[in-house]
DNA sequence: CGGATATCAGTGTAACTGAAATAA
DNA sequence: CTTATTTCAGTTGCACTGATATCC
């Protein structure tokens, strides 16, 4: 069908896309990006920034490689970000003196405390994602999203 | 902390991402697009073939443009998807008479018994991506889905 | 003329690859 | 000699921008 003359044609894709579960996965990815990307912004930091901070504070220190490993984020971009956060001083390079190819990277405390601040950036974001959902909706929604990722992380976590 | 000599370090995010909706959701999405995409590859196909194909068979012919705005895929892009539909026979364009700048693209019926068997093989994949949860599950995960969704859509759809 | 369309070249970005220098 | 780590240059895929010829 041809669109009649003046209709103006707005965004609008065809229910078959609209109930795949597929489909809906990916704008929900979608919209939840947006949101987490501006929340950090905020405070002037992007993803792989808080990923990076996060999994110091949480998994200790560690060399570049050992990080990459553990977030699978690539040896060139971990080399992009990390003389980022170490300028801010939020993190502390140094050589590995027993194995001395290695950097080891470790949170400082005003990286300790930009972590708390993006913390709470990222809760926000997450209530303003799930903010159609009721409580009970919320942990229904988490329950299932773990279920299906189970798969990938083995049932053991 | 330093890993212990001779631990090999695998992929293991931290625990306060894992557990994070925006986190969950975009991994989530991420299995589901490996999954379409190789559903898809299977007939020699990839995502934005297949989308186009479901807008003409369910929203009817149209102008690039109009395609364009309605699945918000670049007119570029299209431009690299539409030879290629149509070298393959599945969609025809012609310039339209009434406004000679239109090209009026209408799928074959060679495209859509292309789409017949695309449409089997998305719904396939969406078996796959649900497969950990039961019926009733995957009912109320499309049902958050959508209603995370309505902001966008408005709820009049 | 202003505005829309289809086309095509080019840009910006992010994920990744290859390779060098250093060290184990 | 082989392997691992960090660094850095380059590639690829993708979304998007700019510009042009055509047409309303």
């Amino acid at each position: 069908m041809i669109e009649p003359e003046g209709e103006r044609v707005a965004y609008d894709p065809p229910e078959r896309l609209r109930r795949l579960p597929s489909w809906m996965t990916s704008e929900v990815a979608r919209m939840a990006s947006r949101l987490v990307t501006a929340s950090l912004a905020q405070d002037g930091a992007r993803r792989p920034h808080f990923t990076v901070l996060t999994s110091l504070a949480e998994q200790g220190a560690a060399s570049q490689a050992d990080i990459g490993r553990r977030l699978s984020i690539d040896r060139s971009d971990l080399h992009a970000i990390l003389p980022e956060l170490e300028r801010d001083g939020l993190v502390r390079r140094a050589r590995d003196e027993l194995d001395r190819r290695r950097n080891v990277v470790a949170l400082t405390a005003a990286g300790r405390a930009a972590l708390e601040r993006l913390d709470r950036r990222i809760d926000a974001a997450q209530d303003e994602l799930l903010e159609p959902l009721s409580g009970g909706e919320r942990r229904q929604f988490a329950r299932l999203l773990a279920k299906l990722l189970e798969r990938e992380w083995g049932p053991d976590r």
